[in-house]
Order: C-alpha cells, then sequence, then structure tokens
DNA sequence: GTTGCATTTAATCTTTTAATTATAAAATTC
DNA sequence: GAATTTTATAATTAAAAGATTAAATGCAAC
C-alpha cells in the first residue's frame, strides 16, 4: 500500500530537518502535533517534510483515533546502499586501485563501469 | 588533501546529474568539454555541478596543460556510509526490531504523548 | 606579441523548494 | 448536536537551485 517511492531518496535525505526527522522516527511513533515540538517550524512546515518522506516511502503512516502517527521505514534506504556499494572501492582499496589505475587506465574503466544494478523484488 | 567539505555531501549527491558525474569520472580523468558532451547542457552548467562536488569533496582537479582534469574522490563518502549504518539494523533485523516494538510500544509512546500534553498544558 | 582553445566568472532568468498564515475537514469528548 | 483537538489543504511569499548567454581569464602554439 504505501513505500512506493513517488519521490526520489537522495532528495529526500539531502534536506537536514528530515534527516533529523528519521533520526527521530527511528525507533518512535508520533504524531505530528508532538514531532514539530521538536523543530523550530510550524506544524504544516514539518508535515510536508513528512509528507515528501512518505512519498519516498521512509516513513509510514499509520491512523489512530484522531491522530496520524508516523513512523521510520528504512526500506528504501536500500537503494542508497547500493549506490554507495558502488563507490566503497575507490577508497578501501585506494593503493591497489591507483596501482592498477596508472598500469592500465583504458582497460580498467570498462570492468568498473559495468554495474549489476539488482532489481528489487516486486513488493506487493 | 585539501578539500574540506563547504557544501554538504548530502545536497550534493542529490541532484541526478551529478550522480552520473561521479559515475563518470570514478575511473576516468576528464577535462569539462568532454564531460559536457554526455549531458544534454551546457558547459557552464556542467562546470557549476563540478565546482559543488570540488566543493564538497567528492571531485579533485589535476591541471593538465591548458585543460583541467576532474576525477572521482570518493573519500567523503564515508560520511554517508556512516549515516548509513545507523539504519542498517532496521532492515536487516527487521522481524527482531519488529518484535521489539510491539512490546514497548504502548508504554513508550503513552509516556511521550503524555509527558508532552501536559507540558502543553502546563505552558498556557 | 597575437591567435585559438579550454575553462571560469558574471549577470540574468526560470523553476523549485521551504516556510508562513489562514481555513477546512475529520474524529473524539462533552 | 456543539466544542475541542488533530491534521490536511490553499494561497502566498521568500529564498535557493539549475540553467543560459555573454564576457573574461589562462595557456599553449605560432
Amino acid at each position: 500500500m504505501s513505500s512506493q517511492p513517488k519521490h526520489d531518496i537522495f532528495q529526500a535525505i539531502a534536506d537536514p530537518t528530515r534527516r533529523q526527522l528519521l533520526r527521530l522516527l527511528a525507533d518512535k511513533e508520533l504524531p505530528v502535533t508532538v514531532i514539530s515540538k521538536h523543530f523550530p517550524m510550524s506544524r504544516t512546515a514539518v508535515s510536508k517534510h513528512l509528507r515528501i518522506l512518505s512519498e519516498a516511502g521512509l516513513v509510514g503512516e499509520q491512523k489512530v483515533g484522531r491522530e496520524k502517527r508516523y513512523r521510520l521505514q528504512a526500506e528504501p534506504l536500500i537503494e542508497l546502499k547500493q549506490w554507495l556499494s558502488f563507490y566503497e572501492r575507490f577508497w578501501e582499496n585506494k593503493i591497489s586501485m591507483l596501482k592498477h589505475f596508472v598500469e592500465n587506465e583504458e582497460t580498467a574503466d570498462r570492468k568498473l563501469v559495468t554495474s549489476d544494478r539488482n532489481k528489487r523484488e516486486s513488493e506487493e
């Protein structure tokens, strides 16, 4: 039902306020009124940030009575991890990479550029 | 060395064009004229994106004759990895987390909400 | 020196984003 | 049903981002 990335993950986490929101909602389930007390902005502004996070699938909503509680949904961050995994070798094996790079610059390109982007399994 | 993050990493990688740039410069060292051929925008626009990446410390510059070659510098992405590592347990141990969550949901939640509500009432 | 190429900077424009206040809608409590 | 609380929506404003064209800087070759 939820967690369908209409919004870009990278863009969703680009904003520091939204990162704080994720942090706050990591282990708690809170309504907007409570959340907005932690931030120096209006409820509406917080609500909009939550909407963006929601559209990115990073937070889930649950209606409890007349309040709507938000909670972290970390799964979409896997995409970020996958993206990042490509670059890990560049700092982990930096010395060997550099050596390899100097040795055969041209051919090394192809091998590294080939990316196997795992298609994610169909979530509902 | 150099490359002190004037720009935010999260913001730097938020733009899809800049992510493509990183990808392109991962294993190659290229000048702007060559780079901009891969993108449907002007050299100036590409140059600006490169500047932002440079200020975030994600690309390095090297002058070769009259051209300036750009190359990936992946080290600042470690910050991203660290940020991400906090959230990994939320999808890796999802089942156990969920269990933990359900167990303490009522008490933890109520405590927060009520304390907040009391605080507000006493404020007025 | 001058010419030619690569790149950056400056000024400008358009679009997006973030925030506000005010109003409306939904649900609980009396 | 009326009042209160929680949240969402609308209209608006201000700031930031992305891109463009045109002018300027830097270097190498002549």
